[in-house]
DNA sequence: GCTTAAGCTTGATATTCATCAAGTGGCGCT
DNA sequence: AGCGCCACTTGATGAATATCAAGCTTAAGC
């Protein structure tokens, strides 16, 4: 289809398929296609019975759940990031909503494919086991951080961990609007913007999209990060979706969405 | 071992074991072993290696999570459980601790030849997929439950799960104390306690353990149960771990400990 | 250029929730 | 039985958070 070797090239280098033969990868990929959709678009709505997985290559997409009205934001993906596994592994509901934040190519390959090779390749069945586990443990610590953090605490960690994420740049920038990471973090919006003002006593400046935050070691006193709750991800050296790091992500969980999204 | 026939008959009709040959399951529980513990007991801390995966045959299970003195319940196991089954996959640190609530028997299998066999059996890494995903998804209704919910339509909700998991009886019985109750729906007993007193304005009556959910439609139109974060699980006729509803439990994440434990 | 819209901030208020403190009741223990 | 422990309840208070209602800033559109 209208798929470039490249992006094929990124799809192989994600953990689910790093490993495995190339006969197995053709199989798993068979029928698969590539498609550019527009900011706001939703791919799929919690409910709706799941027939691709998706990977992420460009642009970045928002995973929500909804009840009486309101929403809240459950991860945030930027590529390479495959998401739904869970519910193409059990041809099941999507539990959650899936639309993009900006202009974003997504791949999409058939749930059918995927389930079929897996019962065929014990090796990419194994693959799909590792990737889940990361994905489940990335929950594990976002429910952790929601239940036994407040608010302040839970942004000043997602402040550390975006440092590190970003090589340690000061200052760092902020990869999604603040509405959405309000909504990520478990707060209003308005409260978002108090958090930050609160974190003003702890060298944390705010200008627009970019946050420097003076005096790490004394955030780092208030924010006490934990590697049981966060995923410090170390940078890879700059490009994204280098395979060793995504083969670190998988044991971390990363590519399903973590609460750091 | 210290092991029963009906036991190991308990382990093979998981839905992780349905479907594998004889073969297969014994080179997975090989090297298994059966152990009883006291209440109380701390099976695993977070933070130490896994090197088993855990199946509970009789008893009670909490699973927590801590930070900074604080704990909570992220998860209440009944028989016939697995847990930790993530980490194991992963060969990873655990990020939840594990304890008895009673006294209880478990068997532990090694979590080496578990990896070695999903290796080699495609049916059997398939199975374990399938169970993870089942898993995740439990907990991604445990953050949707926490994220959207207050506390009282929690509450509400668990006792409208409970009661149809219980058979529609009423009164229905609490399988856990309240305090450990309160810590799972992320509240402070004094405000379970609370909850409880409000729900009296929707028929709910308490006497210890025993709740009887007077006007169930009235709850239900507060608690607004809805598919895609309750796990209604059907009832099973009547006795623990039927080879049918465990595999319902397997699409919906029971097995791993949904909110709802 | 001006206008509008949208994201963000700030303040005032109300609600939810946790904490502290006391009191009640049951249950096991000696 | 009497004692004490522990779970649970209830009330009072304070902190955290959501909501409502302005204003402010920025950027896109006419």
């Amino acid at each position: 289809m209208t798929m470039r070797a490249s992006d094929l090239d990124r799809v192989k280098a994600l953990p689910l398929f790093s490993r495995v033969s190339p006969e197995v990868f053709r199989d798993a990929t068979a029928g698969a296609f590539l498609q550019r959709f527009p900011a706001g678009t939703i791919l799929l709505m919690e409910g709706d019975p799941v027939d691709f997985l998706y990977v992420l290559l460009e642009g970045a997409v928002e995973l929500q759940g909804s009840w009486k009205e309101k929403e809240t934001t459950l991860a945030l993906l930027r590529p390479v990031s495959t998401f739904i596994l869970a519910a193409v592994v059990l041809d099941a509901d999507a539990l959650m909503s899936a639309r993009t934040l900006e202009r974003s190519e997504i791949l999409m390959l058939s749930g059918e494919a995927l389930r079929r090779t897996m019962r065929q390749d014990a090796d990419f069945s194994f693959a799909v086991s590792q990737e889940l586990s990361g994905c489940y443990r990335g929950l594990v610590r976002a429910v952790k951080n929601q239940k036994l953090r407040g608010g302040v605490e839970r942004l000043a960690n997602y402040l550390i961990t975006q440092r590190v994420r970003q090589g340690m740049r000061d200052p760092i920038v902020l990869p999604h609007e603040k509405r959405v990471l309000a909504s990520l973090l478990g707060m209003s919006p308005e409260n978002l913007s108090r958090a930050f003002a609160n974190l003003s006593s702890y060298g944390v400046v705010v200008h627009g999209a970019e946050v420097s935050l003076g005096r790490p070691d004394a955030l780092e006193r208030l924010a006490r990060p934990d590697p049981l709750i966060d995923n410090h991800m170390p940078p890879g050296p700059d490009g994204v979706g280098k395979a060793e790091s995504e083969r670190w992500a998988t044991q971390t969980g990363r590519t399903c969405g973590s609460a750091q999204g």
